[in-house]
DNA sequence: AGATATTTGACTAATTTAGTAGGGATTTTA
DNA sequence: TAAAATCCCTACTAAATTAGTCAAATATCT
């Protein structure tokens, strides 16, 4: 699993529709500009996070993008899933996007045994991690602060 | 981290020469036939290897690799860091390629905490695993056998 | 109506990936 | 000493991925 630039790009902008997630909506620009982000750039990964279902939008002068569900209920591998493909290092290990590799026999794979080991690695670093959870730890490491948009994401 | 093709050809050569590790050295043909690795790749993936110190050669008409140091003494984080770059799915928190990101301040960075614990519950499960251990693991799955060249790989 | 947002789809330039190809250098063996 | 087998080195290519940019359309609020 490696994270691309727009991976990146995602999670920070999800993370700040966690710390502001409401009834009201968060501009691109604001994020954007926020986060150093070029706004073009995030637009179309916005508009992806969009059409998966992890925000919703709203369109027009008083519009902008807010969490689809509650940052709870978002989780970091599916959204990582979406963004970047397999978390796992080889296809054959994979859950979620397994491929066949070329080895003559899977089952007796040495080597597939031990990416074995790598993906369950990762996935538990991941599943159970929500957005919810990242703005928890924004807080921790952070200390106390009034205004949610104080906080550096 | 992912294992390109490249990454993947590389390890099951290096299984091989981890099963026939001796004095006598092994032909890239009888490699690529074996492992169905197209031979032209596998020679400039042997020559990567050679360079970086894994494996040794001898030119010439009883020519062919083995591996430069036994097979306990390689370790599939060495390779893999070699072959792929950094274990870690983020620059930021690479030990090995370190490279800062464009986030405000790391050390107050909620991604990046969760990333480090990807990163060490990737290492975790590659770190001491040696060609040896993979070697052992390829008798395990397959069961008593004589010749080290019946190993399916 | 006009200002401000998002939406859509195409476009581009640089990098990476997975090879292929040609010819040279070295070593064994007949 | 010459043939044959093997590794060595450099260059090339085609396809995919990555990181964006851009123009123009559409929706919404005041």
């Amino acid at each position: 699993m490696k994270l691309s630039q727009r991976g990146e790009y995602a999670l920070r902008a999800l993370l700040v529709l966690g710390m502001n997630h409401g009834p009201e909506v968060v501009r691109i620009k604001d994020i954007a500009h926020q986060q150093n982000i070029p706004r073009r750039f995030l637009e179309q990964i916005l508009n992806d996070l969009k059409s998966a279902g992890f925000v919703q939008s709203r369109r027009g002068v008083a519009g902008g993008y807010r969490l689809q569900r509650s940052p709870e209920e978002i989780s970091l591998a599916d959204i990582i899933r979406h963004l970047e493909g397999p978390l796992a290092p080889v296809g054959c290990v994979s859950v979620n996007y397994y491929q066949r590799c070329s080895c003559p026999d899977e089952a007796k794979c040495a080597i597939r045994s031990v990416m074995q080991e790598v993906r369950d690695a990762i996935v538990g670093a991941l599943e159970g991690v929500t957005v919810l959870h990242l703005c928890d730890r924004v807080r921790d490491l952070q200390g106390p602060m009034e205004n949610p948009l104080d906080y550096i994401i």
